[in-house]
DNA sequence: TTTCTCTATCGTATATTTACGATGAACGAT
DNA sequence: ATCGTTCATCGTAAATATACGATAGAGAAA
């Protein structure tokens, strides 16, 4: 027991909590929701559909493709965005298994006493 | 259409988002793994097993309690932290619905030139 | 070519996050 | 009462995130 404390994080970790911070921001959870009804989507579209600057619209895209979670294509002057499918489902699963293990896990919890 | 541009985001998507920032840290992922593994673990043992300050590990804990996500109960000096786990369920079912949601929309994605 | 549209990036201001040492409060044990 | 343990909070420094106006570049359209 008592191992780590020098230790670094897992790259699964560090993973999930980086698609995490990806969809840490109300306005990137509404993005990807956008992108998947329409299929795909300029930018100027997005910037229609939500209350910022187009400036900070394209922040919030760009971090998500950081990530990989979509990928926008340049079609002469405009940029149409759309969702990563290989990504998305490999997040899906991975969340997935995340959550379940954490379920699994627990059986007692503690005191209703909480602080 | 083009609605919004001042319409705030709906409180499903600042929920989700917000329940993302609290899992947007490589420490706060593994806490939520350690908890549920340990089925419930005094903020010491996790300072262990951390490579991180004990006041550090305190802040950690004290996001993903102000989520709801994880619960501490005082017991004497020590503080005995456990997941929430029906705070946890609705998160797991909030999150695959969401997932879901995003590939069911998509079945054509943009060309591959990916910028 | 000039102009217009679309979008990324720059510059910048503000706010938040992350991290740690130091301190203090709560409690058990002596 | 005093001491040791446990943990939250304070103070603070550095890094990152958020937001926007302004600008620049890349094409389309005239």
């Amino acid at each position: 027991m008592a191992t780590a404390k020098t230790e670094n994080f897992t790259d699964d970790e560090i993973f999930l909590a980086d698609i995490a911070k990806a969809l840490s921001h109300p306005a990137r959870i509404k993005i990807m929701k956008l992108l998947s009804e329409m299929n795909a989507c300029m930018c100027g579209e997005l910037v229609n559909l939500l209350p910022l600057a187009q400036a900070t619209v394209s922040q919030h895209l760009k971090e998500l493709k950081r990530v990989g979670l979509i990928q926008g294509d340049i079609d002469g002057p405009k940029v149409c965005y759309c969702v990563n499918l290989e990504m998305l489902q490999k997040v899906t699963t991975d969340f997935q298994n995340y959550f379940n293990n954490l379920n699994k896990g627990e059986k007692i919890s503690c005191k209703p006493k909480t602080k």
